[in-house]
DNA sequence: CTCAGCCTTCTTTTT
DNA sequence: GAAGGCTGAG
């Protein structure tokens, strides 16, 4: 093994070579990072600090003093990142960068294709995504007698409490005991579960997103010839939004680099805001326990906000204990105060939100540059009729992933059983589109066909256990998978032939709008002519599940408002940036509070407030329905109430102003008896 | 056994 | 306002 750490690719001084001036195009510390040479590297990497732009400089600048593209890896946490931080660097370099970059289960998913065998993955092997493989456990679960037994959790939280344990590296014990300690009692049922699944995936060659990490760690640990040719092809590993790395990812990159150790981590602890899915914040905070030698370096200039936003978003993040110190200093011109709204109610909130979103057009902002940003989906719901009563066009950043529509997974899950015709799942969704085949029988066929070796071969024999009344779609199913399997590893073609086979019927038959769905499947199907490999495109479906809607319009993208959660928002920016629903409970989450500490929810709060540009506005509602109690007075936020008043712009909205006002005490007379239980917390 | 329709429930964040 | 559970008809 080439194991020579620096030595391997010495930078060079670029020289009068260099097409690039690094120094007047970056600032001081930003130049120091890109001009760094190997070994470790932690960047603290402040919201707004230019970032991507410091990273592509440095890749840049690897390339121009001698490092192959193809010897840099470069992991990020979204898609969106890596395309956009590659682009960058191209375009920078004026040519083709071809350095790997991806997400982390993009990477494992290439590593298994190649290696998968060493932990023995079959070749051919399909990814089950979130719903797969809940349908995948919950099955192992019946088997042991469970699903029916009202004491068990759903399959749903079950697989959580697996993911946990395999993104963390914890034991199920530990998992159980420390974040669902009420299901204690279930240990060995759960440890059991977790048993079977995981051979259950084994078994039929599909792995879940999990794995596409887990298996990518077991293939390095076993295997040294494996790891060793990681090691020798990326001389140089770089991994963005490092706070959000969990331990396995962080296992991963520290077998990457153990060889070279020219690892450069880039983060921003006070933006770490995915430890619901395992991120494990001393990644970031221990980075120099684990690596001593590490070099730090810390981007403070702020180019996106204003000193006032960037004041509110300083004082907020000191209140958390554990954090790098760091300071951010804005290199904007001074603008308005940040503005702090209380609503009468939700209805109120919406209509103030409505109101002020024109307003700020009016002032000439574009309404693509305006954000409402929430912590939870749900929470949009009376702005979404607001902006539709008063035709403000808007997009949600979330909800339903064009990927994840039924009909999407339905079509392609013919084609994962030409890809693998162990698919299980993929066998299931099949059968239960056919007319009189639910989720008995298609169980029934699925244990008949899957004993052969050829289970696609059975399906022409007429002896399955179907319902007479299924049999002319057996015959349709049949004659459709021979005209898939025609068109092997044509993707395109394959998606075509299902169209054809029937599928076009039975959406007719299924939805009101089956145009449209049948516009989206010919619209995958053109986009599928780039895979020359049926296995390569239905990874690439499952790992992009939440990329945007292929425009079949055709029209130009119109400007619109954008709603989002603030978990989808991060590395967004605005100019004029909403934050509604600033209750205790509600943002503060009242479950996510249950997890432990506030620090995490404060630094999603750090993450919504550092969005803003120019324009900030909190809101919330001072009554609001609860459950059942249709009006319950509402405690402002803890990140509110912890702001300096100086800060802020305390703005009082007339009473009269909006929707139709209500009578304070809102509360139905019929209803009454709820408030005599005596059991609410919030009466004040 | 399927499937439509009516019920309740409970609203987190996602590769 | 979606999704899952439950019921009853075919």
């Amino acid at each position: 093994m080439t194991g020579g750490p620096r030595e391997e690719y010495e930078l060079r001084p670029a020289g009068g070579a260099s097409r690039i001036d690094y120094a007047a195009e970056l600032n001081p510390q930003q130049l120091e990072v890109a001009m760094a040479g190997g070994g470790p590297l932690l960047v603290i990497a402040g919201a707004g600090s230019g970032k991507t732009r410091t990273l592509t400089y440095r890749v840049a600048r690897l390339v121009e003093t001698g490092v192959p593209p193809g010897a840099i890896l470069l992991l990020t946490f979204t898609n969106k990142a890596s395309s956009e931080m590659l682009a960058r660097a191209e375009t920078l370099l004026g040519g083709a960068v071809s350095a790997v970059g991806g997400t982390f289960h993009h990477a494992g998913h290439l590593a298994l294709r190649r290696h998968g065998h060493v932990v023995g993955l079959p070749r051919n092997f399909t990814i089950a995504d979130r719903d797969d493989a809940e349908d995948l456990l919950g099955e192992c679960m019946e088997e042991q007698a469970a699903a029916t037994d009202k004491r068990f959790p759903k399959p749903q939280v079950v697989l959580d409490m697996i993911s946990m344990a395999a993104n963390t590296l914890e034991p199920m014990k530990e998992v159980v005991t420390r974040r669902y300690p009420m299901h204690l009692d279930l240990l060995q049922e759960l440890e059991t579960w977790q048993g079977t699944y995981a051979a259950r995936k084994m078994d039929l060659g599909i792995v879940d997103f999990d794995d596409l990490l887990t298996l990518w760690l077991r293939a390095m640990d076993q295997d040294a010839e494996v790891r060793s040719e990681f090691q020798r092809r990326f001389a140089y590993v770089m991994v963005d939004e490092y706070q959000d790395t969990n331990l396995l990812q962080a296992k991963i990159v520290d077998h990457l680099a153990a060889a070279h150790r020219n690892l450069m981590v880039v983060g921003d602890d006070a933006q770490s805001i995915y430890s619901f899915r395992g991120a494990n914040f001393a990644n970031i905070i221990k980075f120099n326990e684990r690596y001593p030698d590490a070099k730090m370096f810390k981007l403070e200039i702020n180019y996106r906000s204003s000193p006032e936003i960037l004041a509110l978003a300083n004082a907020s993040i000191e209140h958390n204990s554990q954090q790098y110190a760091k300071k951010l200093v804005s290199e904007q011109p001074p603008g308005p105060l940040p503005k702090l709204v209380p609503l009468e109610r939700p209805d109120e909130q919406a209509a103030y939100l409505a109101q002020r979103i024109r307003d700020l057009e009016n002032e000439g902002i574009d309404l693509d540059q305006i954000a409402v940003l929430y912590r939870s989906h749900y929470l949009s719901m009376e702005l979404q009729l607001e902006l539709s009563r008063r035709g403000i066009p808007f997009e949600i950043r979330s909800g339903i992933r064009f990927f994840e529509q039924a009909h999407i997974k339905d079509a392609s899950s013919y084609l994962r059983i030409a890809a693998n015709p162990m698919d299980e799942l993929a066998w299931k969704r099949a059968l239960r589109l056919l007319p009189k085949v639910g989720k008995a029988t298609a169980a029934k066929i699925w244990a008949a066909v899957s004993k052969s070796k050829d289970p696609l071969g059975e399906l022409s024999k007429k002896k399955l256990p179907a319902p007479k009344a299924a049999a002319a779609g057996m015959e349709d199913l049949a004659r459709t998978m021979q005209a898939v399997l025609a068109q092997k590893d044509k993707p395109s073609a394959q998606l075509e032939a299902v169209l054809a086979g029937g599928f076009r019927t039975l959406l007719h038959d299924t939805y009101e709008n089956a145009n449209s769905r049948i516009l989206d499947l010919e619209t995958l199907a053109a986009y599928a002519t780039r895979f020359q490999d049926t296995s390569q495109f239905l990874a690439e479906l499952a790992l992009y599940s939440n990329a945007v809607e292929p425009d079949t319009t055709g029209l130009p993208p119109e400007r619109r408002l954008v709603l989002s959660t603030i978990h989808q928002a991060k590395g967004l920016e605005w100019q004029a940036v909403f934050v509604p629903w600033l209750v205790e409970g509600r943002f503060p989450d009242a479950r996510a509070l249950g997890e432990g500490s506030d620090e995490e929810e404060r630094r999603l709060f750090y993450v919504a407030v550092t969005r803003a540009r120019r324009h900030l506005e909190l809101t919330y509602p001072l009554f609001a329905r609860e459950g059942q109690y249709p009006s319950l007075r509402q405690r402002p936020s803890r990140f509110i109430e912890e702001l300096p008043s100086r800060l802020v712009m305390l703005v009082h909205v007339n009473r009269a102003w909006g929707p139709a006002p209500r009578p304070e005490a809102d509360v139905d007379p019929d209803d009454t008896d709820r408030w005599m239980d005596g059991k609410s917390p919030y009466d004040e």
